[in-house]
RNA sequence: GGCCGGGUAGCUCAGUCGGUAGAGCAGGGGAUUGAAAAUCCCCGUGUCGGCGGUUCGAUUCCGUCCCCGGCCA
């Protein structure tokens, strides 16, 4: 009970794009508040993905406990609903052990999809949505855009024709329901319960995120990473297709030990997703719903403390 | 020192038979409803190495100088 005189809230987020610190802050807040942490990110649920990923190692996982990590295999997928889902479990055990869950991570669509800002949509079979991925395949976007326009002319609209995984979804939600995916949609939008606290780590200096990003990936170059991804890359059922194989800096490493590239250009255009991926996460955060956000320049624990005790009555808004 | 290439956007380059130039990458902004570390959309004025000359007009042709490669001495 330190740190917050017992008046702790029950759910705390901390978001922000990659590099941001999450990981040192939410640790320090863990220790504070009593805190549990629930990892929100799409890549950390992955054995095996460890040292590119930035995953919080042996030492770090001690200082509290973690919940997501490591629930699937590389060749698995993981998608919003079920983050949903299991974040929900692990929220509910938290709270039966009397603890505050703290929620860290940059996956905005899984916290949107926690926060209620899906509409329900019925689950597609596998098979279904094979079908319409071979489909995609062979005949290209533009054919089934066209076709989308004349099943659900609303979702064509608002996709974009060259855009092939919202077109993919739209169709299999058609052919698996038989209805529109639009007339699912209903325009949910993410909200924070009352009394949970919404932080973002915020970089205002874009040079210094930058730095951190590079300096991060030499470190993980030189912790093993090159070891980590020929580890996958053998593994017999594994491609670079898989959506885990897709993170940022495994892709450009298959890119790389399939002879695409070579090594500096490997260490340079991962670096750039990295950059590019934190832009993007940016661009998330400035419309989600937030009470505050912490420099990352400087950001500290009683500084994020003390944000969270001014948020605990305050409702949080995104901009 | 001689010969041959090059010097054009932050980088790699294309191009202009003379009418002041455009791709990829990088970068910036945005979208985002079960693959999201994903998938997409939008954004390009830069003494076209310097200085002269020819021309109505030169980044483009000519001269000269500078710089970077390579080859020959």
């Amino acid at each position: 009970m330190a740190g917050l005189d017992g008046d702790r809230p029950p759910v705390v987020l901390l978001a922000g794009p990659t590099a941001s610190g999450k990981t040192a802050l939410s640790l320090a807040l863990a220790e504070a508040l009593d805190a549990e942490i629930v990892s929100v990110d799409s890549a950390l649920v992955y054995r095996g993905m460890d040292i590119g990923t930035a995953k919080p190692d042996a030492a770090e996982r001690a200082r509290a406990p973690h919940h997501l990590l490591d629930i699937r295999d590389p060749e698995d997928t993981y998608n919003a609903s079920d983050f949903a889902r299991d974040a929900r479990a692990a929220i509910d055990a938290i709270h039966a052990r009397g603890r505050v869950a703290l929620l860290a991570g940059g996956t905005l669509l899984y916290l949107r999809a926690l926060l209620d800002g899906f509409d329900p949509i019925p689950p597609v079979p596998d098979a279904v949505r094979a079908a319409v991925r071979a489909r995609l395949e062979r005949e290209g976007a533009a054919a089934l855009h066209a076709e989308l326009a004349t099943v659900d002319p609303a979702a064509a609209a608002r996709i974009h024709p060259n855009d092939p995984q919202r077109i993919l979804r739209a169709l299999e939600v058609h052919a698996a329901s038989g209805r529109p995916l639009s007339a699912f949609q209903s325009g949910a939008t993410a909200t924070v319960p009352p009394g949970w606290v919404s932080l973002a780590l915020w970089p205002e200096d874009r040079e210094s995120l930058r730095i951190r990003i590079a300096d991060r990936f030499d470190a993980m170059l030189e912790a093993g990473f090159v070891d980590e991804l020929m580890t996958l890359t053998r593994r017999p059922g594994l491609t670079a297709e898989h959506p885990s194989q897709r993170a940022v800096g495994y892709r450009q490493g298959w890119q790389w030990l399939a002879g695409e590239h070579d090594f500096a250009t490997f260490r340079e255009r991962a670096i750039a997703a990295t950059r590019q991926l934190a832009k993007r996460q940016l661009t998330g955060l400035r419309r989600f719903p937030l009470h505050a956000r912490l420099n990352a320049d400087h950001a500290n624990l009683s500084q994020a403390l003390e944000a969270i005790r001014a948020a605990s009555s305050a409702t949080a808004t995104a901009g």
